[in-house]
DNA sequence: CACATTTCAGTCAAACTGAGATCA
DNA sequence: CTGATCTCAGTTCGACTGAAATGT
């Protein structure tokens, strides 16, 4: 008979921490899988969804720390997921852009992500899925703008 | 105008991390005014709520792991929290247990919690607070029993 | 023997900081 | 001079692993 404190199963900021935990695990093992991990999905994604951007942008879009991005970029640079070239209109800018091999990456990891999703959410209904997501969503924006 | 890629905004798993990091923030900022931190609110509640119990008990209430208990005692130990007895019944284990200013550094860090709570569910309505709550617990609940 | 407990010494990913070089 | 960009080096916290010593 596992127990866990009432203070802590009562406390919205336990069980997101702790379901997070599950959260990571499952989409970082989908990952793992394609030889990746958070940050290289963060920074793909964003590129396909933005176009060609400098690495600064990169750490805005997709919520990332200056030096992680440099970190994270450079990996995916060696895998041949993207190319950097320096701006020629601004020299301290580095352009990132998708290569082909990028694309298909992310293609990849779409779909393991998916699946990953599913498993998360899996004791939901779809009613609940939605209410979940929203009010996370809901909460996460009021946060992030109250940071800044 | 701050962008973030669609497929991240609407994906649950990364919904949950981002915000698990606003909560944490939010109850690690609470717990640093009080000189403690997670693991310590961790360990004191499964004592205030379960009794005297030995370090492996401590990490299963808890959800710790039995390293980080260690760690986690020897500070509380040190700050005269918990006292650590040999059980005279089993060698293996020590018995742990709290001590006054254990459960006067509880009542401090509850209090500190109350706030970082209500401001983290700030913009939900209490039903929303109440579905959420519910969901999160369901989600949690589900995933720790598959793990095993 | 198998198994549980405590401890130590690590690793790892993610978030973050400070500082310097470069340049608009 | 101010402020943005990129990079490096390093820290912190939480989660986790392997192995050893000590017991049941």
């Amino acid at each position: 008979m596992e127990q866990t404190p009432a203070r802590l199963i009562e406390m919205p900021s336990w069980l997101l921490t702790q379901l997070s935990i599950h959260a990571h695990r499952l989409s970082s093992d989908a990952f793992a899988e394609v030889g990746a991990r958070g940050y290289h999905y963060r920074i793909l994604s964003s590129l396909d969804e933005f176009g060609i951007a400098s690495q600064a942008e990169l750490g805005r879009y997709s919520n990332m720390d200056r030096s992680d991005v440099v970190a994270a970029v450079n990996e995916l640079a060696e895998q041949g997921c993207l190319e950097r070239t320096p701006d020629p209109h601004d020299r301290r800018r580095n352009l990132v852009s998708l290569t082909k091999t990028g694309e298909r990456q992310l293609r990849r990891l779409d779909r393991a992500l998916d699946t990953a999703q599913e498993s998360l959410l899996e004791p939901l209904a779809a009613e609940d899925r939605a209410a979940l997501t929203r009010m996370l969503g809901q909460l996460l924006a009021h946060h992030q703008r109250a940071q800044r």
